[in-house]
DNA sequence: TCAACTTCTTAACAAAAGATAATAAATCAG
DNA sequence: CTGATTTATTATCTTTTGTTAAGAAGTTGA
């Protein structure tokens, strides 16, 4: 259990034995329905979770719209990163789109652990690149392509691909930035039948 | 003129004067006019650099047609960021959009130093996290904004509404995501005149 | 199993945006 | 100063998207 989350992290650094132990000794476990909130609008962010399984979607709530802007599954990383680095009230919600099983750290025991380990300072900055990475590629894409190539890019990446098989259409739609219908109307036009 | 660049880095954290001459003694000047490009399309980018004065614009050019997407102004760095991380070559270039006056570094130099001095450890999470915050902020108003409204807020942040003083309107259209055409009646359906 | 709910598609209409081109205004360089 | 270039606006037309609503298809849970 705890070991998948361990390996997570060698994605980003090496851990010696002991260094492992200061993070996990914070972890502790828990479940999510399908449907439950990780963190709702208004609250502060102070805990960053690990998806052991299942998946969540982040979305904004505008005038009783949704729109969701970025999902999350397993062996990966949930939470409101950007709530933990202001420490500023939420403004986004975070459901869980399938049972999930996570392992839970409170923000501040990264932080603190930033400090006394290079190890995880290090670790942190890696994180920090990489959820750059993902968003200067995403922001990119939204600026220069069409909905239509989008869409084009999102089917032709194996892996969302198979996300598509996951995830209802009308939150991949906001994904990429339109509406539901107009998602549907792209894929008529595209796969003609 | 580094005492420029040493206060930038305050910001982000604190040095001592060796730590700051580590990385000094790797500066050097640099100025480039208007319309110059300090990376275009197909190279890799190894530098980053310091803004003493003059604006820069990022943009990707596809099929005939450049979308700028960000801009750089004086006293923050300019460079591409994930093309230094990915070590592939760029799809985007950077140009002058007034003449510059620059400091300039490998950013292999800036990684050396993440592994010599924890200063520069910590200076490189900070780093990635505010590129990180300001991608964050910038996705959810693509994704949740109409154009018009993301007109309205850009020209509502006083910070922004300095930068349409300077920068032509048609770059700025791209940046919120339409044709400079669309943003000019955007513009007259707001201010009617 | 079956009713309730969710999701996707489709239609019809209005609104907005893209493309192209022409003109006006502003800026720049010699 | 002035011709050349760059930039912004406006018009026209086409395409796309948003909105709303209805119906079909699929899923879920008691």
């Amino acid at each position: 259990m705890v070991d998948q989350f361990r390996q997570f992290l060698t994605r980003f650094v090496d851990l010696t034995d002991p260094e492992w132990q200061a993070l996990e000794k914070h972890l502790t476990s828990k479940t999510m329905p399908k449907k439950g909130f990780l963190i709702q609008q208004g609250q502060t962010a102070t805990e960053i979770n690990f998806l052991l399984s299942g998946s969540c979607r982040l979305f904004y709530e505008r005038d009783g719209n949704e729109k969701t802007t970025y999902f999350f599954f397993e062996n990966n990383l949930v939470g409101d990163y950007l709530g933990c680095l202001t420490n500023q009230p939420s403004t986004l919600s975070i459901q869980a789109l399938e049972d999930c099983k996570l392992i839970c750290f409170r923000y501040e025991v990264l932080t603190a652990l930033y400090q006394q380990f290079p190890a995880y300072q290090l670790f942190g900055r890696k994180l920090a690149e990489y959820l750059f990475m993902g968003l200067d590629i995403r922001l990119a894409e939204l600026l220069t392509l069409s909905p239509e190539e989008r869409y084009l890019k999102f089917i032709g990446t194996p892996a969302k691909r198979k996300i598509m098989e996951r995830i209802p259409q009308q939150y991949i739609a906001s994904y990429l930035g339109v509406t539901p219908v107009s998602l549907s109307r792209i894929r008529r036009r595209i796969h003609p039948s």
